[in-house]
DNA sequence: CAGCATCCCCCCAGATACTG
DNA sequence: CAGTATCTGGGGGGATGCTG
């Protein structure tokens, strides 16, 4: 619940930005979402083998407060809930298109 | 020293970028030597008033170590070090300046 | 000025168990 | 299946003091 409070006031836009990303998983739940549109709980949980199911979820809840994704629950047992980015979630992209570019080259190089 | 450890095994890039750059001051330190090529380790410490000197100065370690920015010690009293982007460090700029893009847009808009 | 060493507290996150 | 609730320990990170 509790988040590292960046200061932006002193006007460094990368603080704002990172005040949204910086959790450990999120970057990575924004990358699978941009690869596959909508994603279940247990899909993420498949993609993200280190990530705790409780982590997932809190990172999950915390992109959700921040707009980035949504969440669609269908009341059905077994229960079922899908994720996907909402349209300013999708403005990230460019930041994760970037981060993924530079791992692959960073891959091949090391 | 201790960093939490991303399983890069499975192939997702992000990953490996996280596993550079997700420390909690890096990429703002990145943002203040992309802006000022060279800075000192008490400039930096101005531009970053929350962060804490022990933090500013673990956090420019592990960046060197990685090999992502340089150091230049001047032996000379009181001491004088500069820090600057290596030839690596310079190929995160995009993902910096994306960053940077979207905390703007995100500011003037929230 | 640019750090390192130490102390110490708080809270993050893993493990486990439970539920609609 | 998709989560919550609770407990717990270890370490992240602040505060402070010291040094070349």
């Amino acid at each position: 619940m509790k988040r590292h409070i960046y200061n932006c006031s002193e006007g460094c836009p990368v603080e704002s930005t990172l005040q949204i990303i910086s959790g450990k998983w999120k970057s990575v739940i924004l990358y699978h979402l941009i690869r596959q549109e909508v994603c279940r709980f247990s899909e993420l949980q498949k993609s993200m083998p280190n990530c705790s199911r409780r982590m997932l979820s809190l990172q999950l809840s915390e992109l959700e407060q921040d707009k980035i994704i949504s969440k669609k629950i269908y009341p059905v047992i077994p229960p079922k809930t899908e994720y996907r980015l909402t349209k300013l979630g999708k403005t990230l992209e460019p930041i994760i298109i970037e981060m993924e570019k530079w791992g692959r080259m960073y891959n091949s190089t090391h």
